[in-house]
DNA sequence: TCTGGCACTCGATAGAATAGAGTGCTAAGG
DNA sequence: CCTTAGCACTCTATTCTATCGAGTGCCAGA
């Protein structure tokens, strides 16, 4: 692989990229030569993209075809012309600021309707996922009466979102002992994070004592639970491919939350916000691309928000859009 | 139309539409004649699918193809041929037992683990509903600050679901005052279903009245609020279907919740457990059939599941499992 | 009333022919 | 040395034709 991407390369390859996202069809030399900005003939196109084959960004469905970029191809796009401060197409988007400064509710909504709206603005699957337990601040603990030996444990974060827990208690107990639990645990924990519940002294009342360590058991159960993820527009995914055995391996693949979640984790640990087609590392999504963004709320990170599409995306408009929506929602979070 | 089927005509109907389902293909005369337990030659049968055919129950998708069944041909085999109470396949449901036998965590995941477990079943796209807001019980009422001018309203029902509303307050409060109108209101509307929520009269203390108040404002307008919904396994539709724009069109439809619903509360108020096709009254689903069933618990209809496929289905067996697994959701929720 | 026989219809499949988009290569011109 | 016009070549997509066969409707005879 002689690498020498000159400018004119590069240029061709970002045309065959924006054509192609556009039509979805194999884009020729004498196509570019025609529509674009280089001023060189055909057959000079043509002597390029050739050498752009060979270096790997571009591939021929089959001879005599025209040239579709590979997943290298959509790479150098993506990071020598995607620049991320720009807006794309802003005018589009003024609906983020309108939705992020209208007041909402449940946290659980807020991230659902966040999804929601992106999915809406770039059709594509949206994915959102909500704060890890751990980084959770206690706001308030009570405990609720279901049973005589059966309780439900409420835990609400500074946030106010709710996670709650029932809890099979080993003796009976009344009202007023779950009253005062509450009000204990409240006072005892309130501020701290989730994920480093201490050790309890003993209060001197056995009673209680009892209570409460049956509660922090089911405050760390809590805690490992799974992440929640809110994916919306999955059903875009078959606006996004013709072969409806593709559509079916992707729809498969986007339900299974646990393996999205991952997947977003993973793009992000690299310090990436796009992961093209093979990079993903999914079998059944080798014809997906993935932008992601965390939300920052407080100057941390708390969760984060992506997209799902077919590698042929249009990656100016959709990291945009990534890039407005996750910064509003953690503004809008930060607010609270 | 002439109708009067007599019962070799429906023993035909009932093989078209099994042969139908098994094989997605056109069922000809002369296989019916080979396969079938009918013991006439196929021209015999050839007369007979034609008089089908002219009374609506059968089809041609061209001339010299073999029959598929209409709506009307699915309709007419539903009420005659599957029987409530056969279990069909009843070895392959083990599985149902078991899982509601297990112990479940919240009400929630008990609803999109019924729905994976529907889905897991049939192979379609199934859907739970929880209970309507109005008939929940309360238990128990919360108010935890989260502001000082907003708070945060819990609600937890009779069955341990947790409905929470926010609430900006006219003038500030403190923690006790909150701890105080908590312990009123649970007091005062512990076992009232939220549908009947009637005036309060006044306590005396002013402050506390004007908390009460609002907070009765919250509790009426989480009674509306819509039904939750748990639609899971939509990717199915993407194996039901070969036309890829049939699954789009069925997808996005099901991406609409509230269609959903009102589609499945239309079916049970016409006291339906089966629509098929065109009876759904839903063009983007002209194909797709809907099984559903209300689950009762303690004698009362509090919500339903129900399962979206293709007219194409199997009917006996999807009939089978939603049945049982409304019988096991009903038990379940009731002992809890 | 049923059934075997038969002519007929029409989609599906396979081949052959054609058109055309696009390529790689070569040779001439700057 | 780089560019470009020209050209032969390749290969898909399209169209057309021919053929096959599953399935039908109808009729005449048991």
């Amino acid at each position: 692989m002689s690498e020498s991407m000159d400018s004119r390369k590069a240029a061709i390859l970002r045309a065959v990229v924006d054509e192609y996202v556009k039509d979805a069809e194999p884009v020729g030399s004498s196509h570019l030569a025609r529509i674009s900005g280089i001023q060189v003939s055909s057959a000079t196109i043509r002597n390029e993209m050739n050498i752009l084959e060979h270096d790997g960004y571009l591939t021929q469905p089959h001879t005599s075809a025209g040239r579709i970029p590979t997943d290298k191809g959509y790479r150098y796009y993506v990071d020598t012309f995607v620049s991320e401060s720009e807006n794309s197409d802003v005018m589009q988007f003024r609906s983020i600021e309108e939705f992020f400064t209208k007041a909402h509710g449940a946290l659980a909504e807020m991230f659902s309707d966040t999804s929601r709206l992106l999915t809406k603005l770039t059709n594509y699957a949206a994915v959102v996922t909500g704060p890890s337990p751990e980084s959770k601040l206690i706001r308030s603990i009570q405990l609720i009466s279901l049973d005589t030996k059966k309780v439900l444990l409420l835990m609400v974060d500074s946030k106010g979102v709710v996670e709650k827990k029932t809890l099979e208690l080993s003796e009976e107990v009344d009202e007023s002992a779950l009253e005062m639990a509450s009000n204990y645990l409240t006072k005892k924990f309130r501020g701290a994070p989730l994920g480093t519940l201490v050790e309890m002294e003993s209060s001197g009342n056995l009673r209680l004592d009892n209570l409460c360590m049956e509660s922090l058991g089911a405050l760390r159960e809590l805690r490992g639970e799974a992440e929640s993820v809110y994916i919306e527009g999955a059903a875009n995914v078959a606006n996004a491919f013709d072969a409806v055995d593709t559509v079916r391996r992707v729809l498969a693949t986007l339900e299974q939350h646990f393996l999205v979640v991952s997947l977003i984790r993973d793009v992000l640990s690299k310090g990436q916000k796009v992961a093209i087609g093979s990079e993903l590392g999914i079998e059944p999504l080798a014809e997906c691309s993935v932008v992601v963004s965390p939300y920052v709320v407080e100057g941390e990170r708390v969760g984060s928000i992506g997209l799902v599409g077919p590698t042929r995306m249009n990656y100016p408009k959709v990291l945009a859009a990534v890039n407005l929506v996750s910064a509003g929602l953690g503004k809008r979070l930060s607010e609270g």
